[in-house]
DNA sequence: TAATTCAATGTTACCAGTAACATTTTTGTG
DNA sequence: CACAAAAATGTTACTGGTAACATTGAATTA
């Protein structure tokens, strides 16, 4: 259909009367073109429908100006304030961002990793802390700066800013125990790295306070009929269930509707905590209880220093903690009920 | 810290004694070099932690064997099933998928295209039906496939797959009218283009019918917590409302929440309805009555598509509509109540 | 056994933007 | 006005995978 094949900057140099490299210098930085040739230029780039290529330059290993991120899941809320921190930094800095996602599979996660690496990314985000040995062999050789986020590992690849799940998930444990709670079932959806940690957490609370631990777990992802199931089980397999903490706030509303659906009254008869503080445990009654995680900052952080190291920056802490928050008021303790 | 530059072909043909252009070929289609090869090859490969890189063929006008995806919202629960539809597609064929978010604004959406054809996408799947002028130019200029998706357009860039959203809001509407509804309140979120298609058909089963249509909207985009203030809005400033019409689910179970703690029956006293079918509006008692749109439909076909004309492929019917259907038990007919 | 065919591998050229260096033009100053 | 300094523009070389064509050698056939 389009005959008029994509212009190049010869083509654009030819229209207005000089080398290409004029042109190259005026899209890189005006000010190293005399103002006379401005307009020019301008026209014929507007005139011609000029694209960058970014492949020549890549080719001969200048950057790319792009930074890739991968995520376990487009369209999780919990991405979408990470996202918004990473590019309130990197789009200011003039960094493209591309992403991709992998379904919390490993093997997934290395092809998309060795995808990036093929279009020569700048930097990449990780948003998993455990990878394949492939994987991290690739970002070896790439020689590029990596920041892993969400999590705190004992062995980043190279940079990585989090929260600690575990300690996190203690704390909400024992706010529901002082609450009175004494048979407090975990309700796990997906067995990634981060609910593992959770886990984690809540049994060392409640093996502290001498308390039993009970598990009603599943492989499917989290939704929030998901939730609605796991609340059924954990009332069957143990009636005697006074609060649930569940992995997520989708299974944590699906939990709670469920609960209120048969009568149960939350918090008195059930206590219910989530984790991640999503917008929709607001608008229940009452408000779900759960650990608010600072998303925003660790896209921001993790992209600041992303963008320090390609600036040649160091950082000898390579692990930032950036902590968390708990709400409790609404489904944990009763004190906030509307 | 990684002196070993990133290996080449060459650093692998080296090390077999070959020529890269025959590691090339394997890495292609193995049966194209003999047996005897393969082992070392393979072992060549690994030791050097051999990563692709497609700029020097990009660049010499072959292909990326990469399309690009552009979602208004990356998190956006919408488009899970979207690119589920679409990778089904696109992986087996061996293309690569990238996405980028532009936040429901055209300009941004320029910048992303740019950039999608920096990186020389061989296909674009644009989640919009409106684009900016330079937009178009570009898009044209690069004479690459283009899928706009979710909508019917008129007047595509070159294909389209959706459905009428303004046909099935009327037809949501006149549902609510046949169950006896008067007052019927549209509630809406940010105004994109898909709102107004709906806004649209709303009127129009209004209009027909001889009631009035009532809007109570706002720039926000939408939240569980918003729908819930608007619902609030919608009732001070409609008392004798008898049905809320939401623009999606997300405003829709805010809406349903904040009715229901009012002490509002749904459907008795207000009947509701939401747009996409999304898992939450099952979670909900009654369940939500929504429209349940093709997602992961339009995926698949818009990715088989993208790729068809990529393989020379011809489509003389432009824009495919795939339809939708209506859950109305629930939230708008009592019947299946649970 | 010579001629033919084909599989396997090699050779060459190409893509387009830009870093580094070279040259030309303009500006500034005594 | 001459000459130095600076600004503007030009020239050259480089990047690495692969299409297209060339060559080699082994197998097949008349």
């Amino acid at each position: 259909m389009s005959q008029p094949k994509r212009p190049t900057l010869q083509d654009v140099a030819e229209l207005v009367g000089v080398t290409k490299m004029t042109i190259s210098r005026y899209l890189r930085d005006p000010k190293q073109v005399s103002e006379a040739l401005h307009g020019n230029i301008k026209d014929a780039l507007d005139q011609l429908g000029y694209i960058p290529n970014r492949a020549p330059d890549i080719l001969s290993k200048a950057r790319s100006q792009a930074i890739g991120v991968l995520l376990p899941s487009i369209s999780n809320q919990v991405f979408s304030a990470l996202i918004r921190g990473v590019e309130s930094v990197t789009e200011p800095a003039g960094y493209q961002t591309l992403y991709a996602h992998f379904g919390y599979d490993m093997l997934i996660e290395e092809a998309r990793v060795a995808m990036m690496l093929s279009f020569h990314v700048d930097g990449l985000i990780l948003s998993e802390s455990h990878h394949t040995e492939r994987t991290r062999r690739m970002i070896q050789t790439a020689g590029i700066p990596v920041v892993e986020v969400m999590e705190t590992p004992d062995k980043p690849i190279d940079l990585a800013v989090g929260l600690d799940h575990t300690a996190a998930a203690r704390e909400m444990t024992e706010a529901m125990i002082a609450s009175g709670k004494r048979c407090i079932v975990y309700l796990a959806a997906r067995l990634d790295s981060r609910t593992h940690q959770r886990i984690a957490g809540y049994r060392q609370a409640l093996g502290t306070a001498g308390l039993t631990a009970h598990l009603v777990e599943t492989e499917a992802p989290s939704t929030f009929t998901l939730g609605g199931k796991l609340a059924d089980d954990a009332l069957a397999r143990h009636p005697g269930l006074d609060a649930l903490f569940c992995t997520n706030d989708d299974v944590a509303v699906g939990a709670m509707l469920a609960c209120q659906q048969r009568g149960l009254r939350v918090p008195d008869d059930v206590a219910i905590a989530g984790y991640n503080a999503l917008d929709i445990g607001k608008a229940l009654s009452p408000q779900l209880a759960s650990v608010v995680t600072p998303r925003e900052a660790i896209g921001r952080v993790a992209a600041e220093r992303l963008l320090g190291r390609l600036a040649g920056g160091d950082y000898p802490d390579r692990v930032v903690d950036l902590g968390y928050t708990l709400t409790l008021g609404g489904s944990v303790y009763a004190a906030n009920r509307a």
